[in-house]
RNA sequence: GGGGGCGUAGUUCAGUUGGUUAGAACGCCGGCCUGUCACGCCGGAGGUCGCGGGUUCGAGUCCCGUCGCUCCCGCCA
């Protein structure tokens, strides 16, 4: 019965078996060191003659599980019998013996399904992961209920004409640039509601914070006062993350030296107009400027409405500002969200009239819908900004940009 | 979409005012080494200098085009 790498210390004096792919391997003569790399992590198991092993070669192997001093990690596996699972058909390209992988970000994406078996890039996506589940459980204890929306739909979301059309059994359709329209829709059937999934933006932006396809992490709620209500279920939301992240990816945490943000009971808040910008919209070195003042964790309130989509909800007296927000994490924007129209007549107001294009959309608004808002949190960029990634390539498994369809 | 930088071995890079056979390190292959942990030592293989054209006696080096990478801005999560 195999047992994993970190089950090795209980086991010691006892024949085990071990597997994983042969990590790196140390031949010095009449003693010989392979390092094998499983799930759980890595571990030593020394030789009497050379393995003759390639690296990445996946393996069983058998032997006496020891506590050593000179062992990395004090532990290792003594006496091995070796069986080869699968030899690899070609050197590999990338040098994952390396405490820190040395090649550049587009040869690691090149060679994304090896480059990724690195300790500390897997690390990178065990973060991720527990960001997700962390989320999940956070909403969970809200009262959210979980939903998946279609990714095919007929009309653009945001209005823009970023999306990619594909063909619809002959008839045009879209990716989904978000679940704005249906994650609204379904504040009318269960109130609170979230979403994990994908989107797609068909925008030219070749920076290293955009991705043509990228994980929004959605929520939507109704029976709200106004954006300050969404806010609050950002901040439970986001605490959740990182307390998920402390708890299920600390070997990650550890390996990276990741600094978790300490999340306040109520993030900081400062409205667009006492930002000290003149512009409709913030420019990235407003958003590292305001950090830097106000700390890592900010919320900025009261946009513009000229610069935020027609279903947004204006600021009652200011109505040239709107009731939503962006919260910008260590520099970055990683949230947009707020407060959404939720009568009928504001949409066909908002809408000029032009409500064709939207009628399956206005179908939930016609039959009676609360008082609601939402936010949409980019994953990748969260990620980013938590293992101090300075492009989301880097935290993006198989990223999609302007040029990159492979992997 | 606008601007800057870059493209040389599997990888990361060096390559002088244009000059003879394009280098290093790591990796790979062979040999030596009984505790390595980025093991060490000796030897070897490996190159369409992104691609196309031009200038020149001569181009990795200069010029034009093209493709790709990268950073900044616009924009966004």
């Amino acid at each position: 019965m195999r047992i994993l790498s970190s089950e090795l210390p209980a086991r010691v004096g006892e024949h085990v078996a071990l597997a994983g792919w042969v990590h790196a391997t140390r031949e010095l003569g009449s003693v010989s060191f392979v390092v094998l790399r499983d799930r759980a992590g890595l571990v030593q198991i020394v030789c009497p003659e050379a393995p003759g092993l390639q690296p990445e070669t996946v393996v069983e192997v058998e032997g006496l599980a020891v506590a050593a001093a000179q062992a990395p990690g004090g532990f290792e596996l003594q006496q091995p019998s070796f069986r080869v699972l699968a030899a690899p058909a070609a050197p590999v390209p990338v040098e994952l013996r390396r405490p820190v992988l040395k090649e550049t970000l587009p040869t690691l994406l090149d060679h994304a399904p090896v480059a990724l078996r690195h300790p500390r890039e897997r690390a990178k996506f065990e973060v991720a992961a527990a960001s997700v589940s962390g989320f999940r459980a956070a909403l969970q204890r809200l009262g959210f209920t979980e939903i998946s929306t279609p990714k095919i739909v007929a009309s653009a979301t945001e209005g823009g004409a970023n999306v990619f059309e594909l063909d619809y059994f002959g008839r045009p359709a879209f990716l989904a640039q978000s679940p704005q329209f249906y994650k609204q829709a379904l504040v009318g059937v269960f109130e609170r509601v979230y979403e994990t999934g994908p989107v797609f933006r068909a925008e030219p932006h070749d920076t290293g914070r955009h991705l043509a396809e990228y994980t929004s992490l959605d929520a939507e709620l109704g029976f709200v006062r106004d954006h300050f209500d969404v806010m609050a279920v950002v901040r439970d939301a986001v605490a959740g993350m990182v307390e998920s992240v402390r708890e299920h990816a600390a070997n990650a945490v550890a390996l990276l030296e990741v600094e978790l943000p300490e999340i306040p009971a109520e993030i900081p808040w400062l409205h667009f107009a006492d930002t000290g910008v003149a512009d409709v919209d913030l420019a990235p070195a407003d958003e590292r400027r305001l950090c830097d003042e106000h700390g890592e964790l900010l919320f900025v309130t009261g946009y513009p409405l000229a610069k935020r989509p027609f279903y947004t909800h204006p600021e009652p007296g200011r109505p040239e500002h709107s009731n939503s927000f962006d919260l910008l994490f260590r520099g970055l924007e990683i949230v947009t969200g707020g407060q959404r129209l939720h009568r009928y007549e504001d949409y066909v107001a908002a809408l000029d009239g032009r409500t064709e294009p939207y009628e399956s959309y206005l179908q939930a608004f016609r039959y009676g819908m609360p008082p609601h808002g939402g936010f949409a949190l980019g994953l990748e960029r969260w990620t980013a900004r938590l293992v101090g990634a300075s492009n989301v390539r880097e935290t993006t498994l198989f990223p999609r940009d302007l040029n990159r369809l492979t992997p």
